[in-house]
DNA sequence: ATCTTTCCTGTAAGCGGTTACAGCGTGCGC
DNA sequence: GCGCACGCTGTAACCGCTTACAGGAAAGAT
């Protein structure tokens, strides 16, 4: 079942059926028409390789992310390839674990697909390897990474912003001693938001002594740990790396019995379902995943054409639910 | 960059180059050596599309599955990308969310990518597709769907011994009246584990009176309402179709102020990650998803020889953990 | 020394599409 | 009536690799 069936079932060439198929402009509607009919009886459908192969394009977007089996990947991954497949296009997801050696890999892999596009959804690239895809002139997104080039996008999330209402809402509650758990400072997402947490404490006048910092490790594990550390110090409020953390700082009060947000409030970050779930329901900083994904194709899409990559922004939000409230030991 | 260049560098033909790399054992070692030396040279990778289209294979293998989103399927899915990519294979993964239509999508889109096997992780699947599947002479792998065939093979998970585990841990303890949290009764796999929870609990004599059935669909939500319904019955412990609806149960109990398990236990059903982390930490049956990835994997290869596919088992496991203990209207 | 067999390598025909180029029939302007 | 432009279709080369088949050289058999 070939491209050549079809021309002999519609009495045209095969030229013409290819034409038909990819809408080309200069086939007769009635011609056309013949061809379709002759696809349907046959229940043609075309052989991808080979159409790879001879017009060059894959059809395919390579999708790299850290894992995802971390709970903040799942929807972005649904999301992108929602967007992929209503434009016909397949995508290849690939988990790089945080490692090197299986970055490289996951690249490799992408690459020897030709795909016409890479989404890089972790923030952990190196440098030798954005190079590498650039030569091979894919298009590149990435999320919170470099800056725009050559068919290279990036997408910029305001993680300040994010923490910046969440203190003001913690300050607007009377919080003074805000501790802040961090993520793994190898990792530069984790180290932006650590980052923005000490500027706009400062910014607000907070003190941000290292007594009231933490590491967390991203999960929930580490958020308890590190909230049974942090306890000593007597914070009010909490903001976590992510959400992950904030739950794990959510189990170790509760075990410790102090109430949340009686006398402790918690904010987390990413926003992932579960947060939605915990018990109190978590506060917590919204990175909005589906509009990054649907931003990240556009960003693919659009670089294909034109040279040259661009900044895309997206805007955090704070979601407030039921774990912070009024600082208990505010004067007011 | 081509095969060409390469035999060229190399001089050699293409044909000992193409030999070469796909390991023939009809080249002498001094020319695979000069030919691999050129191709690291060059740096040369095949064009998989070309490869594909000559060869027929595509090495590519496809991966249904219900919802990213839903918490047993990413480790599953991480699992299978690992141990395919270990072995050289391309994984695409689709996602029907639950959809019929949405289903011939997925399986569409597999089919024409020319995947070299599918593994159908998900229980809803019309007979038509897979009829369409196996006319394309693809190797298909299911998940308690449907017997072994030509090229189909199954993977039965003991949904059976893994609730058998459960109650007899149970009444162990001393419990008799066990509820069952059900899942949505339009999908397969959840109609399994009640079927299962019905046999074992009268084969333990207890009562299945529909009182102390309640629906949960799967979701914390679910699990939350269904365990309201279930607390006038006054239940002694709770099974659940899913983690998920644990969960949802756990969280009604805490709200309503009954301790788990000093007044109810409560077993879920996967062992998602996150079940590690509920307070009280939750008693589940595992299903072994890395293992069950694994044998898909292993299924699938070992059917595209040999024609006809087997069928596999996969034993579930009691994960005991805090949710569960003695009960405590028990007469001893 | 000659004939097989074995081992290795090369030639070239596909795999199933896309697309540059050529060609053919119409309709139009002059 | 003739030339030309235009619209549509066909021919065939090519995309990069695999592999059936053929052939040459070396080794073993007789």
């Amino acid at each position: 079942m070939d491209i050549r069936k079809v021309a002999a079932k519609a009495k045209v060439s095969t030229a013409t059926v290819s034409r038909t198929i990819n809408g080309s402009d200069a086939v007769a509607p009635a011609t056309a028409a013949k061809v379709w009919a002759a696809i349907r009886d046959l229940n043609y459908h075309p052989n991808t390789h080979a159409r790879s192969l001879s017009s060059g394009k894959s059809h395919i977007l390579g999708l790299i992310i850290s894992d995802i089996t971390n709970p903040f990947f799942p929807d972005l991954v649904k999301a992108f390839e929602n967007v992929a497949i209503e434009r016909h296009y397949e995508v290849i997801v690939t988990n790089t674990e945080y490692s090197p050696e299986r970055t490289k890999l996951c690249v490799h892999r992408l690459l020897n697909r030709k795909v016409e596009g890479i989404a890089i959804m972790t923030s952990e690239m190196e440098q030798g390897l954005i190079e590498q895809m650039q030569r091979a002139g894919v298009p590149i997104v990435t999320l919170d990474t470099g800056t725009p080039g050559k068919k290279f996008s990036n997408i910029r999330v305001d993680y300040a912003g994010g923490v910046r209402q969440a203190i003001q809402h913690l300050v607007g509650l009377h919080h003074e001693r805000i501790a802040f758990i961090r993520g793994p400072q190898r990792l530069k997402s984790a180290q932006i938001r650590y980052d923005a947490y000490l500027k706009v404490a400062k910014q607000n006048a907070l003190t941000t002594s290292s007594s009231l910092i933490a590491d967390g490790e991203h999960s929930i594990e580490g958020g308890f740990t590190a909230m049974l550390n942090l306890l000593p110090q007597k914070p009010t409020a909490v903001l976590a790396s992510n959400d992950l953390c904030a739950i794990g700082a959510l189990h170790a009060l509760q075990q410790k019995n102090v109430n949340v947000p009686g006398e402790i409030s918690i904010i987390g970050f990413d926003d992932i379902n579960f947060s939605r779930h915990t018990r109190p329901e978590l506060t917590t900083v919204r990175i909005p995943r589906v509009e990054i994904s649907r931003l990240a194709f556009e960003a693919l899409s659009s670089t294909s054409d034109s040279e040259n990559g661009r900044e895309w922004n997206v805007p955090t939000e704070l979601i407030i639910r039921m774990s912070t409230g009024p600082c208990s030991r505010s004067r007011s």
